[in-house]
DNA sequence: TTAAAATACTTAGCATGCTAACTAATTTGA
DNA sequence: TCAAATTAGTTAGCATGCTAAGTATTTTAA
């Protein structure tokens, strides 16, 4: 890495800068959860199914992870496919599909929040509470500003 | 977006909440430089190469980005069709292609960045200087963390 | 009450990152 | 000095985000 720190060059390559410590970020924990053969995508969306509560349509799950509708449909198709999830068709509302964790995957899933547990720490050593709050809010502060300069209304 | 801010998802969703923000800021000044007709990979290649001064080689231009070189080919491939840069193998070494902007180049440069320096403004409203210099220095930990829990050793 | 709008989801295909494996040129060192 | 290693760049193809456009179902409203 012979790239300059990022307050070098916020003026030229923020978007470049965020999309590096993204992938480093997905890569690493990706390293950690691939013993139990997850990627990023299919991890976070089960966690995210996890914090939801089991039961919750698709739509719900694309919104809590900010993501696109079809690219969670690739997403929740694999881990069907790895008899992690099923999604059942609501008997009220057939537009709707609900999401569970098998056997399987509720198991994978309590193996899979251990491994994250433990890699937060690594992730975010040398970083006191205090730095990601402001990390926290300046990520948020800047993705309203970006959405409204990309004329897409934060609702919220 | 219904998602929730990120220091309360911190445990769950790093890597997304940072590949919302790094979507969202692309969108941004892809908008923002959309009428004159570059992409994200363009743009930054453009003031990286600016940056480096005319002359460097696509190498260092790789490695001023901080992605890798095949992502690069392609993006410079389309820059060189769009005439806006040519890449001269270097009399000295020929495995080294060396990058000139064309005339065409030069005013489409000049354009880009006055654009630039206009949305930047925008883009960091209600960011003071202070929080931006956390936020910076967070992220490069960040990275490293991430790096070194990757087995990628960094090399400042 | 039923035609139009909205909603949940899927499919198809693009954009931009990546790795693996290749060529060609240069450098190294036995 | 010349075979092996390194370096710059390319090509091919995967991963994961996206939009556009389609289907099926439900809701709305004239």
């Amino acid at each position: 890495m012979s790239t300059l720190p990022f307050h070098e060059t916020l003026d030229l390559s923020l978007c470049g800068q965020l999309g590096r410590v993204h992938r480093a970020c997905r890569e690493a924990v990706s390293v950690a959860v691939a013993p139990l053969g997850f990627t990023q995508p299919r991890w976070t969306a089960m966690m995210h199914i996890h914090h939801l509560g089991e039961g919750c349509t698709q739509h719900q799950v694309a919104n809590s992870l900010g993501i696109e509708m079809p690219s969670l449909t690739r997403t929740l198709k694999q881990l069907e496919q790895s008899d992690i999830i099923v999604r059942n068709v609501d008997s009220q509302d057939k537009r709707c599909r609900r999401i569970y964790f098998t056997e399987q995957g509720l198991a994978d899933l309590a193996r899979l929040k251990q491994r994250i547990s433990e890699i937060k720490e690594l992730l975010y050593h040398g970083l006191s509470d205090e730095q990601l709050n402001i990390i926290a809010h300046g990520l948020v502060q800047l993705e309203e500003n970006a959405l409204k300069l990309a004329h897409k209304e934060v609702s919220l």
